[in-house]
Formats: structure tokens, C-alpha cells, sequence
DNA sequence: TGTACATCAGTGAACGCGCGTTCACTGATGTAC
DNA sequence: TGTACATCAGTGAACGCGCGTTCACTGATGTAC
């Protein structure tokens, strides 16, 4: 798994290496590939449970240790973002074959995203100004929150790791994206309601 | 092209089809291939070339063709995923391509984005609410609107067509979020003001 | 403690296949005189 | 109007290569008695 983790950084995308490649940087004859796989379909969906355990123990770190509610919001994306950065290749597998994967791996990761919103709907419910949503729009808007942070990730995963300066640029713009969206929600409650 | 395009609809994605497979499609023998582009890349970055030039038709035409100013953003919404599901062989290889081609084509799709941003924020401009925005926190805005309806659009692509039921629920949804950024960005102009 | 056996990750050779690319070619269409 | 020539999309055969998958195998580790 380390090995096709390795394989589509940068340049290539899970669907385009073969499994000699995987086999070969796995330091391991091709043969010896399928005593762990039954076929490539079935690492990518391997690969799709351990990045999604990835976030999920982020999720659950951030809850069990929760930021002081002033700033919470910038505190949140930075958080996320040096999450992201810290387990690369995990994040840039789920973008790279969020759209372009095999129909199993493309549908595996569309329902652990749905889950991760469900989660952050379930989260943001108790926040005072978002009291009078009701579950559909909860997820309407956690979805949203969700967009902008995946968005934000690609583009950082395709920055130059040294270019700070425009990896800041990107985290500042997703910090106020994220916030015009709560800006947003405290107004629509208002006429929802 | 129509070849390429036409392989990738459903299952695969242009870095995982073949040159040959592309020849035997368009009727004609591998070798022709060459006669128009120089390998797969030179026509990936075609296509991207063609798909935009479908994205900015249909802002022209939206521009020249001024909709109501009632229902302005359910109308533009419709309007765009319309347009979306007509020409989806542009979009589904533009939603694929983006994060997962070689690095020529992703950079040419990242930066036809970016114009597409700078048109909408030059669009949105005008509008009374928004005359207090600088030109970053336009382009900031209008970055959320385009990933909005680029993620509506990526999931419609998803689902069957037939699913009219799927597809209005997405709709609406997106419609919804955009809806939600305008009203964060009333908000947003009097604090940054 | 010693022996027999099961489990299992990894080996290395082999297979048929589709791949990208090259080459000299054909034959239709357009152009100059 | 007729002839000679250039252009150019498409042909078909060939090349060496990496591909996924299979097979009988080896040898280390764990387990039962």
C-alpha cells in the first residue's frame, strides 16, 4: 500500500500505474502482489479505508480536544490544512480518484464523503446561530464547508511544498470562504425560520 | 477528439486510455493518429482547449441574454446545469482530468479555472451588494460559486440520467448553497467595509 | 526439548497481449502552369 | 482544358517492451504432540 502511495505522488494517478510498479517499489515480485490483493480495484479499495481512517481520527482528535471559540473557525481550517499536508499521500490518492476512478473506488469514496459531511451536519448542530436548521439544510451547508476544504487541499497538494508563501495564500482565501459561509448561515437561519 | 472523448464517458479517464484505443474508435489505423497530434498529451491539452471554449459560449451567451433579476440565481443555477448535462462529454472530461492528468493538462484545466473565477468575479462586480468588495474578496467569492457548481456538476455527471429524481435533488442543493453565499456575502460587505 | 506438519509470503519463469512508435507506401485532392 | 507535381490523411507491417496472470517451487515461521 506504502509503495502505490509512493507511486501517485506528483505526476500519476492510481489508475494509470500497473501492478508491477506497485510490486516492484514494494520491493517484491509481481506474483507475490496477489498474496495481499486479489487486483489493483481491490488495493485502491484498501487504500480508500486507510485515507478515510486518516480523517476520521483527525475528526476525532479535533473533537476530543476542542479549540477555544474565538477564532474557531480560522483555528478549524488550520487545522484541517496541516492535517492534510502532514498525510499527503492519503489526501492526494482521495483527490486524485474522487472523480477519475474506477466506478467502485469513485462510489466508495462519494459515500465516506457523504458520511464526513453527515458527521460535520452533527457537529455544527449545536452551534447556537445554526439552532433552527433542520437536517437537510444542516447538510446542505456542512457540504459546502466540505467542497471548499477538499478544494482548498487539492490545491494546495499541487503547490510546491517550499512555496509557503502560496500555500498561505490559499489557506487564507479557504479561511474566508469558510467564513462567509458561516456569515451566510447566521443570515439564512433568519429567513428559514 | 469525439473518439477520445467518447471512451472516457463513464468508467475511464484520459490517462488511462490508449493511443490505439483512440485510433480504433475514431475508424482509423494507429499511425494516422499522429497526422493530428503528436501523442496523447498534445490532445489532452486540445480538449481542455475545446471544453473551455464550450464553458465561455455558454457565458456569453448567459451575458448577452440578461436573465430577470428575480430568481436571478435559481435561474443561473438551472441554467448552467442545463447547459452542463448538453455538452457533458467537455464537462465529464474537464471534472476528471482536473486533479488527475499529467501535469500539463491539469495546469492548462487550473489556470482556464482561474479565468473562469476572474469572469464571474467581473460579472458579479455590478452588483449593488457587492460594490464594497475589493478584488480579492470578489475572486474569493466567486471561487466559492464555481466550486459549488463544478462539485454539483461532478455529481450529476455521476449519477444516471434517467434518475430525474437524483438530479433535482443535487439541483436543488446547489441552488441552495449558492443562495447561501450570496447571503454571506451581503453580510460579509458590512464588516469588510 | 524434539519432531512432524501446516501455513504462507515470496520466487522465477513463462504465456499471450496490447502498447507506442517507425517506416515506406498509397491514393485522393488541390495547385501551377 | 490538360498535365505535372505537391500535399497530406490514411495504410499495414514490424519492432521491442511492459503488462496481468498462472504455475510449481522454496524456505521461514508457527503449532501440535
Amino acid at each position: 500500500m506504502d509503495a502505490a502511495l509512493e507511486l501517485i505522488q506528483g505526476e500519476r494517478s492510481f489508475s494509470s500505474i500497473s501492478l508491477r510498479e506497485v510490486a516492484k517499489v514494494g520491493g517484491v515480485v509481481p506474483a507475490a502482489f496477489y498474496r495481499h490483493f486479489s487486483g489493483m480495484e481491490d488495493l485502491g479499495l484498501a487504500l480508500v479505508d486507510d485515507s478515510f481512517r486518516t480523517l476520521h481520527t483527525m475528526m476525532r482528535e479535533a473533537r476530543s480536544a476542542p479549540l477555544p471559540p474565538s477564532n474557531l473557525i480560522a483555528n478549524s481550517v488550520a487545522t484541517f490544512l496541516k492535517y492534510s499536508q502532514d498525510h499527503r499521500p492519503h489526501f492526494e490518492f482521495i483527490a486524485k480518484e474522487r472523480y477519475s476512478g474506477s466506478s467502485a473506488v469513485r462510489l466508495a469514496i462519494r459515500r465516506e464523503i457523504r458520511l464526513w459531511v453527515s458527521e460535520l451536519a452533527a457537529d455544527l448542530a449545536p452551534f447556537p446561530k445554526l439552532k433552527s436548521f433542520n437536517g437537510d439544510d444542516l447538510r446542505m451547508m456542512a457540504g459546502l464547508v466540505v467542497n471548499t476544504v477538499i478544494a482548498a487541499t487539492e490545491l494546495i497538494l499541487d503547490v510546491d511544498t517550499k512555496d509557503v508563501a502560496e500555500v498561505a495564500r490559499i489557506h487564507r482565501n479557504a479561511e474566508k470562504q469558510i467564513m462567509l459561509i458561516f456569515l451566510g448561515a447566521a443570515a439564512w437561519k433568519s429567513q428559514s425560520s
